[in-house]
DNA sequence: TTCTCGGGTTAGAGCGCTCCAACGGCACCA
DNA sequence: TGGTGCCGTTGGAGCGCTCTAACCCGAGAA
């Protein structure tokens, strides 16, 4: 049995198809009667609006998309509550779709979303290329979170990721530490800025910067530990997130080498992870549900013709210190 | 400027409307001229087809919706990875929402996903009432994962919960354990067989079983140790699910317990959290994205109106031993 | 009483697409 | 030369809905 149109609402009511959609749609010029008749009928008849219909209709959409890079990292999944939160009270719904860590993954994602002709499209931490959404961005806004772009018609939301990396490096130069590691976070999304913001802070220190190749999994960080132990390890490892810190502080323990006592690790993100009590992270803060928040309120207004102008969101990330920094060895003595 | 249409795409290329269409739809009866002629003017405009329109001419859908309890719990995100790879090979697309775990909101992200009038619907570790849920599954196929029903026209895939726990006390009881305490899931999805599988095993071994109530987060298994700890710990625990079982780890710490020195501490769903070679839990595995393919499968079947009676999805847990479990104290010295 | 006005209501067109029936032209056979 | 098929192609209807313009009718004004 199909499901009831609003043409079956309407015989049922007595009513015409156009009066029905006026109700449904909450319109103030229908007398109260049609209006009770209306909308018993649709409850009789369990209708639910054809949204596809609709929005053909109207030429106009609800729904904004969103293409998370990586559903496994809990990172976006506060990305995304904030977004949804965002969405909601402006009267948006979301979809999401999820793109794998592949470009050509994430290509077939967005070309699915768009398929659905969103209102607006949120890019959780994109790594395909910048041609992928530039195009897109000509019909549908485009916000990006922690991705940036100098195209004008895409918004972007990240945080300094220079001077959070920063931070970690302060942090841990006035604890004393003068070998400080980084691993960074490979082809992924912001790891660039945080390198940079990490050997610019350690030559500020006039301290000699030591980056590894990673990625933003725990296996990375366990890997690029094993390379960090010849000739010497560091005394301190500024991680390229909270997961690859994880995998670092596994490696080190492996390594027979304890964390903080030996090595010190900063991870990045304060992710749920960093707050396990068991895992205990020093960590940088980003404001997760603030940056998709901010992502859901660049598409509204873009949506809204409100504004034209790209939308440049840079938030300050925070030094959050838990337990796996302290003094160095050498200096603990003092 | 506004998208292209196949109308437009149409008349770049001197066709009718509906070749293009026939074109874009890959049919074999067109001229190897035209059709050249078609997506070239196709890749001009880059065009591309407007899905909901033609859903709603086709009458037909290529959409599973899939409703997430809870974005944060990583198991989902590995159960995902499955029923995206499964609709997937079998041309459908998946469009995600999500439910926080509140059942008002789950249902709002119900009506959210069949107002798009998917070819079926996922829903993974609901907690909204069976009754939201029934009404949709007369005009939509239903899955549900991590959740039973005896409904006939949903369909289930879940891992044998009360196996799953009965070979977590066998592993506990076979290291020498008899003082095993069990943290539950209190109102989520498979907790009730979760629960009954321990009290079962437990008589079986001739020992009491102890239950206190949780949730599937790391603060309730926290919560539940410290409620434990009085008038005496139990040597082992077996926590609701692994996030749980890392709370519960953090607590027992901090109360001055070694893990698995004094206390063994048994997970469930052997997330990657478990999998940290810094957590190195032991804990049930269940089969995650074997879980979310069998899920796209039903819905596949049910689509194609291979199958109506209901698929009911059993599958087996295994035990995966790691650090977190050994002798208790008392025996280690025999 | 007739005219005007305006709020409530409706028919019809159209959103971008698919599908069906019908059409045109070509090769082939009689 | 005139069918007879058949293949490639096309116009038109219609999916469920919104939106515009027109319509109807009762109330108030003239």
């Amino acid at each position: 049995m199909p499901r009831p149109t609003i043409e079956d609402v309407a015989a049922r009511a007595g009513v015409s198809r156009a009066l029905v959609s006026l109700v449904l749609r909450g319109s103030p010029k229908v007398s109260a009667g049609r209006r009770a008749a209306v909308l018993r009928a649709a409850e009789e008849l369990g209708y639910s609006p054809h949204l596809m219909a609709r929005s053909l209709a109207s030429r106009t959409s609800h729904v904004l998309g969103v293409m998370v890079s990586d559903l496994h990292n809990p990172f976006w999944a506060e990305v995304v509550d904030g977004l949804d939160a965002g969405a909601r009270s402006a009267g948006f719904e979301l979809v999401i779709n999820t793109g794998g860590r592949s470009p050509a993954r994430e290509r077939q994602a967005l070309t699915g979303l768009l398929s659905f002709r969103p209102a607006g499209v949120a890019l959780l931490g994109p790594v395909l290329p910048a041609s992928a959404f530039t195009g897109a961005s000509a019909h549908t806004p485009v916000v990006l979170v922690s991705r940036s772009s100098r195209v004008s018609t895409v918004d972007t939301v990240n945080d300094d990721g220079r001077a959070g990396s920063a931070m970690a490096v302060d942090h841990l130069v006035s604890l004393g530490h003068r070998e400080i590691a980084h691993i960074d976070g490979g082809n992924g999304s912001q790891s660039a800025p945080r390198r940079t913001g990490y050997v610019t802070a350690m030559r500020r220190h006039g301290l000699t910067p030591r980056v590894v190749r990673g990625e933003y999994t725990e296996a990375a960080g366990a890997a690029a530990v094993r390379a960090l132990l010849s000739p010497a390890p560091p005394t301190a490892v500024l991680a390229a997130n909270d997961l690859n810190a994880v995998g670092a502080i596994s490696a080190l323990e492996e390594a027979g080498l304890s964390v903080p006592g030996d090595v010190s690790v900063v991870g990045y993100d304060n992710t749920w992870l960093a707050a396990l009590r068991h895992v205990s992270l020093t960590t940088i803060d980003q404001p997760r549900a603030e940056m998709g928040r901010l992502a859901a309120e660049a598409l509204v207004h873009r949506v809204r013709g409100e504004r034209v102008t790209p939308a440049r969101h840079l938030l300050p990330p925070r030094l959050v210190v838990r337990a796996t920094t302290a003094a160095p060895r050498a200096m603990s003595g003092l």
